[in-house]
DNA sequence: CAAACCATTGCACAGCTGTGCAATGCGCAA
DNA sequence: TTGCGCATTGCACAGCTGTGCAATGGTTTG
């Protein structure tokens, strides 16, 4: 089963018969691939020739096995196939090859959401880290993670937990200057959309909306339908529309939302944007800058959010303290969906 | 640094430590998290108690080093972000899951797009297989993959290459078809959309699509800017729109393309779809059927093509023979962006 | 009661790499 | 020439698991 000298079809190359090949022994050929070790030029470029003949690629799964690193980090995400989770997801595939690691993307939006499962995966590879999108993780998972010595890292959840680092948008100065925006316009009836089944950040814009309209003294209505989906956006809208007493300014949690909600307005209901109704949105996605929208939104800064979790990884964290999230503000984008004071 | 009884705050717990807790070998411990193997229930019962508290995970990048399958597949895509990507993605993983395989995630959007690079990647990792969404990788490169025993397949490639599996939606067919809507709402005069850096695949729809027109002494005009993206499908539009002759049936070979399109064709130039100009598109992505485009469109059996790509993994292929690619029919998906006739 | 069979279990090896330690050899200075 | 320092190299071990093989003990059958 085992010949030096030439690759028998369909197995990986060891680094014994690269050995074997150049003449020398094993230890050369893995210094070769070792930053900083010690390999006199002639051997080195003995070892490169043999290794370029028979195709030699280092296994990083016993190099992971005796480093303290695998050089694999593992993103936790639901919806991926959303734009601004896909934008996400993109800013740090790409950040993390740069950095010498690779991503494992795993999955939870099967039907029972099961995050500890993922978390499980991230622990069987031996992660560098774990980057959770979304979902909630059970405390007790995440505990697991920490005494094995994981990295855990959390984005955009407002609900800050023992040991893990979080890293949050400020949504609730963006939402109260979401509602100014709608006040300076002149909006005096508002309404939130929010979805049926959002996270904890979603829940904080909304509520931080509704208290603002409520501080200055204005009537605001809160609707939640279904998932954060365009779907959901359009029912609110026939909900929220058909009434006798509409709004004349809304704040969509998300910008998907805010898509589905200017549709169903503008084409069953055919009212005007912004001259009847005021929208705001909010993560900046793609679609917002599309001119069947152009939508007034609120831009994540999803560089930065993502230059920050990948320089995060590498520093170790201090265990079981409760770490004070970082935050990055959440830019305010003016389109014209909502009128100029 | 070695301590059998409780882990010391941040390292994994081998089997060993496990086996010591459980007083059984370790070889037990192995068997009671491997399938089929042979352990008595008493046993099985005290490791998965002893493992539960010790918080015991298999290390997979072992378990990888002694079977032949690592149960790690990557995915190679650039343009994440991308509706039709990020679907596709999304596709995949979970069925990956479900197969008890995850997914490493390759991004090739970088500066030099270097897929070659990507396939080292999952050659370290000793990857089972390697799902190429995009890119061209280089021949040689594949030869590589192919001798260590990889499997490589190429999703929506239209050039087949011996050895990898190829999986293609049937371009040509689809594209005859959007001549035949097209021409039958009345359009006399047809322009296609394409991009300037399109895939084998956009090539393919666009050449099929005017070679039917020219069958049927059609006129047709060949338009191709930047990026496959929103912003060029907009381009092209003030490009083609602006002139005496404008068309009145237009061919994107992508769905963003003709959203771009259209957004441009109505808000810039005040046309109406499909009264005064017909628009179809290609993928069905999600934005397609939001109501500002209800776009006629050809939907990709995205779920189709990723139940087979995963069902193919397992499967080994022949080396170095030329494989018939798998077709995969895009059907037609009608709405409101073409007149009926 | 004896023999045959079967399930279970432990030992030891394999799989591939990184690295400390000692040995080797070379160059340079005294 | 001799001694010292230094770069290089090979040996051997560690890291964690899966599995063939032999041994053990219990159960069933004749």
């Amino acid at each position: 089963m085992k010949n030096a000298g030439r690759t028998i079809g369909k197995t990986f190359v060891s680094a014994q018969q690269v050995a074997e090949r150049a003449g020398v022994s094993r230890s050369a050929v893995s210094r070769t691939f070792t930053d900083g070790a010690s390999v006199s030029p002639t051997t080195r470029k003995r070892v490169l020739e043999a290794a370029e003949a028979l195709g030699y690629h280092v296994n990083h799964l016993a190099r992971g096995l005796i480093r303290d690193s695998s050089n694999i980090v593992s993103l936790i995400v639901a919806d991926i196939n959303t734009p601004y989770q896909a934008k996400m997801i993109e800013a740090l595939t790409r950040r993390l090859q740069a950095a010498n690691k690779i991503a494992m993307v795993i999955n939870t939006s099967g039907q029972n959401a099961n995050v500890e499962a993922a978390l499980r995966q991230t622990l069987h590879y031996r992660a560098d880290a774990t980057i959770v999108l979304s979902g909630q993780p059970a405390a007790s998972l995440i505990e697991t993670c920490l005494n094995n010595g994981q990295h855990v890292i959390l984005v955009n959840r407002d609900d800050p937990v023992p040991g893990p680092e979080t890293i949050v948008v400020t949504n609730r100065t963006a939402a109260r200057q979401a509602f100014d925006m709608l006040f300076r316009a002149g909006c005096r009836d508002l309404a939130v959309v929010a979805s049926a089944v959002g996270s904890a950040s979603l829940a904080a814009r909304e509520k931080a909306f509704a208290l603002a309209a409520e501080e200055a003294g204005v009537n605001v209505n809160v609707i939640r339908f279904g998932p954060t989906a365009y779907a959901s956006g359009a029912e609110a809208a026939r909900a929220v529309l058909s009434k006798s007493d509409r709004p004349d300014g809304v704040f969509c949690v998300t910008d998907l939302l805010a898509c589905g909600f200017m549709d169903v307005a503008r084409n069953e209901f055919g009212l005007t944007i912004p001259e009847e109704i005021c929208v705001v949105g909010f993560d900046d996605i793609e679609q917002a800058s599309w001119s069947s929208y152009d939508l007034t939104t609120f831009r994540q800064p999803v560089d930065q959010i993502a230059d920050h979790v990948v320089g995060l990884i590498d520093h170790h964290p201090h265990l079981h303290t409760v770490q004070a999230p970082t935050r990055f503000s959440a830019e305010p984008v003016w389109r014209k969906s909502v009128r100029p004071r």
